[in-house]
RNA sequence: GCCGGUGUGGUGGAAUUGGUAGACACAGGGGACUUAAAAUCCCCCGGUAGCGAUACUGUACCGGUUCGAGUCCGGUCACCGGCACCA
């Protein structure tokens, strides 16, 4: 009989379909596992090979976990609000409601096929009314808990999306959607807190077991730093905040500067002589997008303006240091003033040679600072010219100086975070409407919780108006209502959420997703508490995981929910590659390459490159599926390489796991009666071993070779159908359909995917003898064999008496030997005295 | 510039964390079966020298520790990802 793949998978999907087998119930007795995948946003162009690799890893550890006895959630959903399904409809004239349905349709289709354990029952679908009336829920909690706020500020605006953006969602100057420049605009948006969350967000890592790339990207993300404020005097005699990490080198403080935003430098517009020219270069920075202000950071010349007729007051030494303006100093960080320590900051180096400013050594230990900046914070530099705190350490100094400044007043300790709170207006028609109501008598007032969920209503067109409101703001009978506190007229906020709202808080709707009196009934959340493992992509990792940590911590804070982190464990897999069609290995002459490079630069040097369609270059899961079936596509993603690594997709070695799923399957009509077999049970064993352990490990790719080997050795030593069973068992998590198919053709009974999964006998995975490499001053001389249970004097004399070895012991004595149980023995000798 | 990661055959990648480098595959070569091809099954496959057993060499580069280093330490180079005037 031929592996006909199509039949057999349709025939298991279906039958999973009809029986529900993954349905998964709430209360279950049987321990809980929670395991999670990103859902994805359902586009237009179907699901690609990136969705099936982190699907089948948590696939496979899905089935693994329920033969091993878990009460298995393993849901997925839609994350369907957002700018690519609007565009469309933009342009094609079709409701992004009823896009956003086909696309489903299709995203549900291939899933189906690719045979994954998902619980259908618990999907979501962040567009659907029902769920995002939770969405706007938990916004009208943030905004009773004084986390959500409408203010005006200078805000990154895509000048194609006509949107604003969030600082996470513009990446080098340009729209991360499509790519279209950003530039700074003045606009009124609504705000999340989550500032307020800095440090919980950083306390919280120490709780949970996420790989270390995601904990470091997040902690440099929220990006925390110790200093100081200390308040210097201007003449004018106000007060200048600064910020600094190193109140240390205040006695090198030469000069200030402030950011071109700052609030003094319109109050002392009258006492500066040189007002015109400080006020272009205001404007100048203004126009400035902020990341033409902060491009090529280090390298780039410094500019600024000094203010003339006012001057600052050093502190520590009273001398009067000159004030200037320049665009290095962020407005939105710290004070947004600084005191400038040109001898231990190269950028106050870099200005100050600039302009001409004194440059004061206060730590000893460097190089001259005069021709370079000495910046060692740790105790190689000795403080001088700093009265009191001469002789100390950097380290002994900022403690020193900081209780200084706190007894004078004039200072005190300061932590900062890089962090800024969520830009959280949208002036688009596909999000969810932010349930706030204007009234010119109440101001900003929320919308009664009973009366969610707000409605998206139809609308005409989709396209954003030309001075930015959201499309919503033209339905004048729907923007038109009444003030929920004084019954007045009032107008309803226009802008929706940002895409990443919806996915904020899934995860827990999953757990109870057809409630509709709360997210999700207390019992749900107690019972399957914290996500147990979590899988999904870098890209992710400062933007929906850090804002998912950050209201599931509100929830948590408010009493909703039981656990602060919602997250128990975090992965990460790399991405799929394509072959580079452009690239020079590709030819074989000079002439060509050179030809190649020409026309594509540096893009020809790879031999891999991200897949798009104009390299031709992109693999369509269908077309996997329909050559060489569900289970060769899951097997190879799984075999591919490194799951945290980026991987290259390559169609011959998808032909390899085809082959070895055909070995599999013909297998089964070679078998022998009769249970485990004594000539196997050490490979069997071992590979259960291997198995169980690697796929904990996520090291699938081994996991395989293992099963790999062991069909190797059914071929040569030949397999009952007891030794069979046991393979089909450790296959079936990667290759359901063929494991379920063979599992009935064999009348073993029931399904595989409800079998308990196989045990491993620890004295079985060695065997009876060992085979020991010997090394005579390190290099390898021969090989024995001996007993596995043999000691290390026995395996010494054994290894002294094989004839190599004896040879090369003539007229030595043997000084040291080293035995490695079962690997090798390693001999010194030394000439006989 | 800062932070994180990677570097192993023609290719994808293994190596129980200091113990025989190249598992398992792909590609390639040879053989069996076949009228033939495909499929299948078996064998070979880092480099150099040799008919051969074998010897030497080999994990980006230089140096070190060790009986023993792909793995640890110091330095260099290249590439990938993130952050980037954050005081």
């Amino acid at each position: 009989m031929k592996y006909d793949f199509t039949t057999i998978e349709k025939k298991w999907q279906t039958r999973w379909k009809d029986e529900n087998t993954f349905a998964c119930k709430n209360g279950d007795p049987r321990p809980k596992f929670f395991g999670l995948v990103e859902f994805p946003y359902p586009s237009g162009a179907g699901l690609h090979v990136g969705h099936p690799r982190p699907y089948t890893a948590m696939d496979v550890i899905a089935r693994k976990k329920r033969m091993d006895g878990y009460n298995v959630l393993f849901p997925i959903g839609y994350d369907a609000f957002g700018l690519p399904t609007e565009n469309f409809a933009i342009k094609n004239h079709v409701h992004p409601a009823e896009v956003t349905k086909q696309n489903i349709e299709n995203f549900t289709r291939q899933l189906h096929m690719l045979g994954y354990s998902f619980d259908w029952d618990r999907c979501v679908n962040t567009t659907s009314p029902n769920y995002y009336k939770w969405t706007q829920w938990i916004f009208l909690q943030h905004y009773k808990h004084g986390l959500a706020y409408k203010t005006t500020m200078p805000v990154n605006w895509c000048t194609s999306c006509k949107c604003v953006l969030a600082n996470e969602e513009v990446v080098e100057g340009v729209c991360e959607r499509c790519g279209a420049p950003v530039v700074r605009k003045e606009k009124s948006q609504w705000m999340l807190k989550i500032t307020a969350y800095a440090q919980k967000l950083i306390d919280g890592l120490d709780t949970v077991d996420f790989i270390d790339r995601v904990k470091t990207q997040q902690r440099n993300w929220i990006g925390r730093s110790t200093g100081a404020e200390v308040t210097f005097k201007a003449t004018t005699g106000d007060d200048i905040v600064v910020f600094t990490t190193r109140p240390d080198t205040l006695f090198g403080a030469t000069y200030m500067v402030v950011s071109p935003e700052h609030r003094f430098v319109k109050e002392w517009k009258d006492k500066l002589s040189n007002w015109d020219e400080v006020a272009t270069y205001v404007e100048a920075a203004g126009r400035k997008s902020d990341f033409e202000r902060t491009e090529l950071s280090a390298d780039k010349e410094k500019t600024g303006v000094m203010l003339q007729g006012v001057r600052a007051i050093n502190p520590v030494n009273g001398r009067e240091i000159p004030i200037f303006i320049s665009d290095y100093v962020l407005a939105s960080y710290g004070t947004g003033a600084i005191m400038a320590v040109p001898a231990h900051d190269t950028r106050d180096w870099a200005f100050a040679k600039k302009f001409g400013c004194e440059i004061i050594e206060v730590v000893s230990g460097g190089e001259d600072v005069q021709k370079e900046a000495f910046t060692a914070k740790d105790d190689t530099g000795i403080m001088v010219n700093s009265d009191f705190l001469d002789g100390m350490t950097v380290k002994d100094a900022i403690p020193a100086i900081t209780k200084w400044l706190e007894e004078k007043g004039i200072g005190h300790e300061q932590v900062n975070y890089k962090l800024r709170d969520w830009v959280f207006s949208r002036q688009r028609y596909w999000g969810e409407p932010i349930p706030m109501v204007w009234c010119d008598k109440c101001g900003w007032v929320p919308l009664p919780e009973d009366q969610l969920p707000l409605l998206l209503p139809a609308v005409k067109s989709y396209e954003p108006t030309d001075d930015g409101e959201s499309p919503l703001s033209k339905i004048t009978d729907w923007v038109n209502t009444t003030c929920p506190c004084c019954g007045g007229s009032a107008k309803r906020e226009t802008d929706t959420m940002p895409q990443w709202a919806g996915s904020s808080w899934y995860f827990l709707r999953y757990m109870d997703p057809h409630n509709n009196q709360a997210l999700a009934s207390k019992e749900a959340l107690d019972y399957w508490g914290q996500v147990d493992w979590y899988n999904g992509g870098m890209e992710h990792t400062t933007l929906h995981l850090l804002y998912s940590r950050f209201w599931n911590n509100f929830l948590h804070d408010i009493g909703v929910i039981p656990h602060a982190e919602p997250y128990a464990k975090r992965t990460s897999h790399g991405m799929i590659l394509g072959k580079n069609p452009h690239y020079v290995g590709n030819v074989d002459t000079e002439k060509e390459k050179q030809a190649l490079i020409d026309k594509y630069g540096s893009q020809a040097l790879r031999p891999s490159v991200k897949m798009s369609k104009s390299l031709g270059n992109v693999v369509n899961p269908d077309d996997v599926i329909r050559d060489y079936g569900a289970d060769t596509m899951r097997l190879y993603i799984m075999f591919i390489g490194d799951f945290e690594k980026t991987a290259t997709w390559s169609d011959e070695s998808v032909r390899g796991c085809k082959k070895f799923l055909d070995r599999v399957w013909n297998l089964s009509e070679k078998l022998k009666e009769g249970d485990c077999s004594p000539e196997n049970e050490l490979a069997v064993h071992r590979a259960i071993k291997k198995v169980s352990d690697d796929i904990e490990a996520m090291k699938f790719n081994t996991a395989i070779a293992a099963l790999m080997s062991l069909v190797n050795d059914f071929y040569t030593k030949g397999a009952t159908k007891g030794d069979y069973k046991q393979l089909l068992l450790m296959l079936s998590p990667f290759a359901p359909h063929l494991c379920e198919e063979l599992w009935e053709i064999n009348g073993y009974g029931g399904q595989v995917c409800l079998q308990p999964w196989p045990e491993y006998d620890e004295s079985k995975t060695v065997a009876a003898t060992a085979k020991m490499a010997v090394q005579v001053g390190g290099k390898v001389k021969a090989n024995i064999v001996v007993d596995a249970g043999a000691s290390d004097e026995e395996v010494v004399a054994a290894a002294l008496a094989e004839p190599k070895i004896a040879k090369l012991a003539e007229g030595m004595e043997l000084v040291k030997s080293i035995v490695v149980k079962g690997k090798l023995i390693s001999l010194i000798f030394k000439p006989k005295a």
